[in-house]
DNA sequence: ACCTGAACACCGTTCAAGT
DNA sequence: ACCTGAACACCGTTCAAGT
């Protein structure tokens, strides 16, 4: 018993600990240099979804990366949905809106709706924490919309239409995003295939005719005939 | 402490206990006739999720109001994402595919998708589930692809392009259930206002102009786009 | 086969104590 | 103000024991 119980801790710690590669042990009470804040925790939070999944990003996990106790972390973030948030704001940061102002209307709706669903492709988990976002919590976001808005409303799209047709076509990306997550087999009836032929031979039909992964060619579909059909609700513009 | 001890269990059960219309306890052991089974689990669940959302669906609230522990519930379900599953295929039945076949194509989509979107806009959380979920798990999910798939094929759409338009449809059915929930000032960009013209104003002209909710509004938009893009993939049929 | 009851390995979050 | 460490009230899931 006094054998175990000594390895569990060193026996005599050295007062003033000797220089160390390793991180030293950080004693209770306030650092004079705070270790935290909200950018250090966002870039730990995607190097964690990154190498562990959505599933990794626990509090803890995140503050073992930071090299604080998990409680550390509320000085910074009101609940783990607020890292999200964070995360969220980040990569709308890094969708592509760049076209709006310098192409045409549906070549920039385009780009920017490829780019909007690849980022969030790989991050669906937040996107029910988009749905619900108040976009004053979340200033990145908030300047992807102002570049889309303004793309609209200089390609003649009446005023009154835009965030409506902003709103569909973001749902329509959102749902894509999801899609492209599932699984390649996710179509195959398996046993039921019998009771349901119609829809088993289109399965099959559509396999046999691709060569674009079939997600793609979905998300081709449908955002080019939305593109159509909104380009319908534009006014004549003089550029 | 005896007192106390006392009060926690009666001193001396019958041995033959008598009727009562408190549910009888029931002992370890396999009892004569199975209590549980999928439909009743379903059935709870979604009473569960009707009276305390789906924060309230836990294993061990499930099992409570079926009146067993919450591990007599893995003899039935692998997992909770079981549960899910059931849930999702019970309300794939709901979903209304009765024009297809009776009605013209673009009125039938039109019913299924405003149907779709409604049933699941009160079960987000379920999105993430039917995304990846493989149709040969969910019969009645299968059963309403089978009746969409027939009605496109029938409309004359060519057999290549049937799941690829439902797929697209599927993701902008699903991004607008997320829009439903959504709070009323999603879009009330507060202090960054002025930082975002083009979109406050825009914000703000829709505002003024609907009568409509919003996200139907949104809705509407969207859907027509496709049904229209959509319909002009129809070849000649003869009815 | 199908139940109970105890246990396991987690969660996110709170809060007193320390500097 | 910003950290540690202990504690709280949960989770979903496993498994031996019982009939």
């Amino acid at each position: 018993m006094l054998g175990t119980q000594a390895a569990e801790r060193p026996p005599m710690p050295a007062p003033t600990p000797a220089p160390s590669t390793l991180p030293a042990r950080r004693r209770a009470g306030r650092p004079t240099a705070a270790v935290l804040d909200q950018d250090g925790i966002t870039t730990a939070a995607l190097e964690l979804i990154s190498n562990k999944g959505y599933n990794g990003l626990t509090m803890a996990a995140l503050a073992r990366s930071l090299g604080v106790a998990p409680s550390a972390l509320y000085n910074h973030v009101g609940s783990k949905d607020d890292v999200l948030l964070l995360v969220e704001d980040h990569l709308a940061a890094m969708v592509d809106v760049s076209a709006f102002g310098s192409e045409p209307w549906d070549v920039a709706v385009r780009r920017w709706a490829w780019s909007y669903r690849d980022v969030f492709s790989e991050h669906t988990p937040l996107i029910p924490v988009i749905a619900v976002l108040p976009v004053a919590n979340a200033p990145k976001t908030l300047a992807m919309y102002e570049a889309v808005t303004a793309g609209f409303r200089d390609a003649g799209f009446p005023e009154e239409k835009i965030i409506s047709a902003i709103v569909a076509l973001e749902a329509f990306v959102f749902g894509a995003a999801y899609d492209v997550t599932a699984p390649e087999d996710i179509f195959d009836a398996g046993s039921l295939a019998e009771q349901v032929p119609n829809f088993t031979a289109a399965v099959d039909r559509l396999a046999a005719e691709e060569h674009a992964r079939p997600t793609d060619v979905a998300f081709n579909l449908g955002l080019e005939a939305l593109i159509t059909g909104f380009g319908a609700l534009r006014e004549a513009v003089s550029d």
